[in-house]
DNA sequence: GACTAACGTTTTTTT
DNA sequence: AACGTTAGTC
């Protein structure tokens, strides 16, 4: 553990956020000014001046940080002690917490955790069940009007609009009921659970006496309180962030908990990181000029460790045909001119439609591309159908997932079956599957549908009987009932093409494998539960594992760095995005465009369009009210036409596009 | 109960 | 344009 790290290697700013392991600390990091490095040297530090690594805690965002952020210090420190202290998200510090002492509720400790289409699909129910609006109702709508409330420490029944109180109340009784848990009420029982009861507070107290969050701007008032019962005096907490880069207040994140971090912990260190290692100063002075239009900030201003570097680009375009032409060609050139990788470029823009276009043209030009985000691998339909199946297998009074698949694949137990039963399972107060399993339910049903629900019950009960008491492989039992009643052909029938197909066949596969790795970790079917409701996995996150340039959304790419970055899309109406303007977070989306420019290293470029085509419609486009809020100085103001010239030939752009370089840019 | 046709919607995304 | 939802038909 010797040469953990060096203070040497660090500045001023850092080496003073490294050194302050006492008391209330907050980090301001600004962009790419080594907030990871400052964060796991600290920690390395506590380590290093024999600070047990068990009383250690730091909380990230995701899944995916936490396990980076233990695999850094890994690599700084002994593997041991980076195993031994605790690095997780939120969330999965609240479950651990609540499979404890949940019982202190009235919750069993077996509790379920719905996801997010689980949460959606109680809502349908219960949209159908209560009826009365005049107006047909979003489930996402009303889930986000509980969540929002939930965070705000709001109880369901005192929600504004009667209706949604309604539905609220009506949600968390049928939670209740199920014994279930949404990804709030973690985090909102796991607050209670500590707030009401000194003993266990202080247990965690005693455990985690050095805790520190990341990613700051991104935590809601809900994850603040939670922070606030888990440090106890003397308050050696360490938060780290960036309000300048807090893009996600859409979704309860509250800058506040940044801006008035005094009001949280007494006298707190404020440590501001502005040196900037990433951009060339163009860059940054760019972005400097743009975020200050903020109000209401912690003042940062990042100064770059590089040279000016080529002025930042903004170019007009007629539409977004050419836009998308254009940063193709440029990308061409480009790798040919000064022998870049294709990883080196990204293109990013506001909304997922807008990336078809550049698709269209990448592919055209056999540029190899990468795109992040999009689906997620447990909204997959199969992915979601057989953790359902799984579920079950655990507790099949969930009615959610029973009802899920209760007809996929079609077993002859359609939609009036269901509702009858759910209507049976109501009026008796029992879960769905207890009606199916009673006679006198089954009895007022059709022969048909009658043999069907038996022959299900039989099914999902021998699988369950398999695992508790022959005690099989959960991982085998589940492959087994999957063959057995033929799921991946009843799936397949439905898909267009082969390759849907073949992702299909993937998804149940890669399900059964990793509940089958999870098996041979010892970890039971319920842990495995846990772990697939909280993460975050997304198909292939894993950027690195992909090859080619980057098409990815501004609020994907926080946390990421190109040489050579193309932001799109610089219109009224996109960027600020119109929604933004009537819900009036025309700041957020400033920080956005801001996370956005801080992500080139080298060069930038940021175009608009004279009109795009928006959901199959061509629409007229303004220039976004942005571009005037940037500072001249390292500005490059031009056009489509100015570079192209008029309608030149392919050879011609081949030929003038090789040449660019050396027109446009100031090469150092 | 299963399949098809018309219809409406469309920011960002994690746990 | 493309997707999911819903209503209508066999």
């Amino acid at each position: 553990m010797a040469n953990a790290f060096s203070f040497d290697s660090l500045n001023q700013a850092q080496r003073e956020a490294v050194g302050a392991l006492d008391g209330p600390v907050m980090i301001l990091a600004g962009a790419g000014t080594g907030k990871t490095r400052t964060v796991t040297c600290r920690i390395a530090h506590m380590l290093e001046k024999r600070i047990p690594a068990s009383e250690i805690l730091a909380v990230t965002f995701t899944n995916k940080a936490a396990s980076e952020m233990r695999e850094r210090i890994g690599g700084m420190v002994s593997k041991k002690a980076a195993a031994a202290m605790t690095v997780c998200t939120f969330h999965s510090l609240c479950v651990r917490l609540l499979r404890g002492g949940i019982d202190r509720l009235g919750y069993k400790k077996n509790f379920s955790i719905c996801s997010h289409s689980d949460q959606v699909g109680m809502m349908k129910q219960l949209l159908v069940r209560k009826g009365g609006s005049d107006e047909k109702v979003k489930p996402d709508e009303v889930l986000s009007a509980i969540s929002k409330a939930k965070n705000k420490g709001i109880e369901p029944g005192d929600l504004e609009d009667d209706y949604f109180a309604n539905l609220a109340v009506a949600y968390q009784n049928e939670l209740r009921a199920q014994n279930a848990v949404d990804f709030d009420d973690l985090l909102l029982l796991g607050e209670k659970i500590l707030r009401e009861n000194p003993d266990v507070r202080d247990m965690f107290r005693q455990q985690y006496k050095r805790v520190t969050v990341d990613e700051f701007q991104d935590t809601n008032s809900l994850q603040m309180q939670l922070v606030q019962q888990l440090v106890g005096e003397p308050y050696h907490v360490c938060v780290v962030g960036d309000d300048d880069q807090s893009i996600y207040g859409w979704r309860g994140a509250e800058v506040a908990n940044i801006l008035q971090f005094e009001k949280f912990f007494p006298n707190p260190k404020i440590i501001r990181l502005e040196e900037n290692y990433r951009s060339t100063h163009a860059v940054l002075h760019t972005a400097n000029s743009l975020i200050k239009h903020n109000v209401g900030r912690r003042e940062k201003i990042l100064r770059s460790t590089r040279g000016n570097g080529d002025p930042v680009r903004i170019v007009a375009m007629p539409g977004d045909n050419e836009e998308a032409e254009f940063i193709a060609e440029e990308i061409m050139a480009e790798k040919g001119a000064i022998g870049r990788q294709w990883e080196d470029f990204a293109v990013l823009f506001r909304t997922n439609g807008q990336s078809r276009k550049l698709e269209l043209a990448f592919r055209e030009r056999k540029i190899p591309y990468r795109m992040v985000g999009a689906q997620s691998f447990y909204d997959r339909r199969e992915v979601r159908d057989i953790l359902a199946y799984a579920q079950l297998l655990v507790s099949p009074d969930a009615d959610v997932p029973l009802l899920r698949i209760l007809n996929a694949p079609n077993r002859g137990i359609g939609q009036s079956t269901a509702v009858l039963a759910t209507e049976w399972s109501r009026e008796h107060h029992e879960s769905v599957w207890q009606a199916l399993c009673d006679p006198e339910f089954t009895d007022t049903l059709g022969p048909k549908a009658r043999t069907s629900v038996q022959e299900f019950i039989a099914l999902i009960a021998g699988a369950k009987n398999r695992i508790d008491l022959e005690k099989q492989n959960p991982a085998d039992v589940l492959d087994a009932l999957i063959k057995e009643m033929e799921y991946l052909p009843w799936i397949e029938r439905a898909c267009k093409t082969d390759s849907e197909r073949q992702q299909r066949g993937e998804g149940i596969f890669s399900v059964v494998d990793s509940l089958r790795k999870h098996v041979e970790k010892g970890k039971n079917l319920q842990s495995f539960l846990d772990d697939s409701a909280l993460a975050s996995d997304r198909e292939d996150d894993d950027l690195e594992k992909k090859q080619g340039a980057t098409l990815i959304t501004l609020h994907a790419s926080k946390g990421l760095e190109f040489p050579i970055v193309f932001l799109v899309g610089l219109e009224e109406g996109f960027l600020p995005h119109s929604r933004s303007i009537v819900e009036g977070t025309k700041d957020e989306e400033r920080r956005l465009l801001y996370v956005g420019i801080t992500r080139a290293q080298d060069q930038l470029t940021m175009t608009y369009c004279s009109k795009r085509l928006k959901w199959g419609q061509e629409t007229g486009c303004q220039p976004s009210s942005f571009i005037g809020e940037l500072d001249d100085e390292h500005l490059n103001h031009t056009t489509y036409d100015d570079i192209l010239g008029a309608a030149p030939s392919t050879d011609e752009l081949d030929n003038f596009f090789g040449g660019l370089k050396g027109l446009l840019g100031d090469v150092e």
